[in-house]
DNA sequence: TACTCAATTGAACAATGGTTCACATCTTAA
DNA sequence: TTAAGATGTGAACCATTGTTCAATTGAGTA
């Protein structure tokens, strides 16, 4: 399945050995897909809001909807994306979903992108 | 310009205190929108596989093209995104450009994009 | 100068994205 | 059981994105 060695172009190449050792060390395409996706679903404004708000405290969807100016629809459609990259949790109480940060990796991708803006 | 109180919808809230406080500490949409900006253009398999390759050495962009087994072109188009959102930076030798990441913030967020992954 | 090569750029196309709207679920209260 | 409210879902619309192709720039060299 796995190829013992890894293929790339031979064409114009300007320094073999270290394109070798590059090509090796990257992850697999599963694991960029993943992280691409990851990132993907924190590339956009409304859904950062989201997860900075829920950074301090767990937030239902209706006062989500109020934080963010939208509607109850259009936050569920986020934050289902949020749940699919394990970004957010929720508990359900009666009829209400209160949602929270899924682990602290999240508070951390948000910390790092944002001392990095302000370089 | 900026208002002195924060702006949120009023129905259907049910934890009104919660709300405004979320409401206050949220950055400023400016810094949202930059941020959103920069996760998405690390949220592409192809431009993580150049970031992760920057990670070590600098290189060429007929190395990363051999890399990635994919053209010259569509390689400057990504290079030229991540320098937009100051994640690689390049010095010229000769016909050739050498890139490597911006600053260690980069490598930062790529690590913590890992880890979360592989909780 | 003219030629080659590395890199960049612009236009155009197919593919993916976010929101809206209408409807379905599920829970609690009457 | 019925009604009302909170959340979830599917389809559709318009906007944005990534790649390809062709052409251009700019540096090195004969």
């Amino acid at each position: 399945m796995a190829e013992a060695t890894v293929e790339i172009c031979e064409d114009h190449i300007v320094d073999k050995e270290r394109v070798r050792q590059a090509a090796q060390a990257l992850p697999s395409q599963r694991v960029l897909n993943g992280l691409a996706e990851t990132f993907k679903v924190l590339s956009n404004p409304s859904r950062l809001k989201i997860i900075h708000s829920l950074s301090k405290n767990e937030l239902c969807v209706c006062d989500l909807a109020a934080l963010l100016g939208s509607t109850d629809s259009a936050v569920s459609h986020q934050l289902r994306l949020l749940r699919g990259m394990r970004l957010v949790k929720y508990r359900k109480d009666g009829k209400l979903a209160y949602y929270s940060l899924d682990d602290q990796h999240v508070h951390q991708l948000l910390q790092a992108g944002l001392e990095h803006l302000q370089e």
